[in-house]
DNA sequence: AACAGGGTCAACCGCAGCTTC
DNA sequence: AGAAGCTGCGGTTGACCCTGT
């Protein structure tokens, strides 16, 4: 096999690190044009010097137009909380759940806030716990048995400790300058021509190189007025099968546990 | 004003599972 | 059948930003 020679070669010249707003518009104007047809394959007739994964990565989790960007809301922070205790870091299972979030910025806001807060909460209810009832807890064994009950309670979504401890603190101006970058983005997609040259000057590059036929159902898709995303991670319903499959099975054993 | 420390998040890395050849 | 490629996932990293001193 060989395959992977040439991709070899490519990848020790590939750029790494943070995109320009310059490859935000090739990427995205390509794809709105063709569609996702190979990862891998896509970056060279789309102008990009990175690799298909890099792509892939920088679509599903910034460029994709059906992007929520901005503070969690409550509702979301107490699904996000309730699906993590029931089907653990499966964050994409999570994500499929949350329409609009991705599950890297699950991840990341899991691991920056809702980690924390859990902690937080979980080692004041333990302080309060062993205050409490310091003088009855003499064994080791009910000792045990409290700090489970604890747990179990810092489980519960309707438990007031997480909820009250959300933090509203106003970050009005972060979100705007997310918003407004990202606006300049997602303005790509209300045009129904697509201006970019990248895309017009790669686009025999596209045909020579690869030696591809683009797929009639692709252009179709991407002449649309109405964007569709054929990335189907997130919308394809096997997909959507396999996430409730997960949170039913949480949903099931909660049943059965009596919560 | 300058620096240090902590927080945030975009991006990378490695791996696993599936598909293709 | 098995090697190689592709895709997606979760963990981790590092650059940037904010806040306190």
């Amino acid at each position: 096999m060989v395959r992977g020679s040439t991709q070899q070669c490519d990848e020790k010249r590939l750029k790494k690190g943070p995109w320009s707003p310059d490859e935000d518009h090739k990427l995205v104007a390509y794809i709105q044009r063709y569609g996702i047809w190979n990862w891998s394959q896509m970056p060279k007739p789309a102008g990009l010097a990175r690799s298909g994964k890099s792509c892939r990565l920088r679509w599903v989790n910034y460029l994709r137009p059906d992007i929520k960007r901005g503070n969690f809301s409550r509702e979301e922070e107490e699904t996000i909380i309730k699906l993590q205790q029931k089907i653990g870091n499966r964050w994409s299972v999570i994500a499929a759940k949350l329409s609009g979030r991705t599950d890297n910025e699950i991840k990341n806001y899991w691991h920056t806030h809702l980690k924390k807060r859990l902690n937080n909460d979980k080692s004041n209810r333990v302080e309060n716990t062993s205050s409490e009832t310091e003088t009855f807890l003499v064994d080791e064994e009910a000792s045990k048995a409290s700090l489970l009950e604890t747990s179990r309670e810092n489980l519960s979504p309707s438990s007031s400790g997480i909820a009250d401890e959300i933090d509203h603190k106003p970050q009005i101006t972060e979100q705007q300058s997310i918003c407004d970058t990202f606006g300049e983005l997602q303005s790509l997609w209300t045009h129904s021509q697509v201006t970019s040259t990248a895309v017009e000057d790669s686009e025999a590059m596209f045909v020579d190189s690869a030696g591809l036929t683009l797929s009639t159902a692709a252009d179709q898709v991407w002449l649309q007025q109405e964007p569709i995303f054929p990335c189907g991670s997130y919308s394809d319903d096997a997909h959507v099968l396999m996430s409730d499959y997960w949170v039913n099975l949480g949903v099931q054993s909660d049943e059965t546990n009596g919560m």
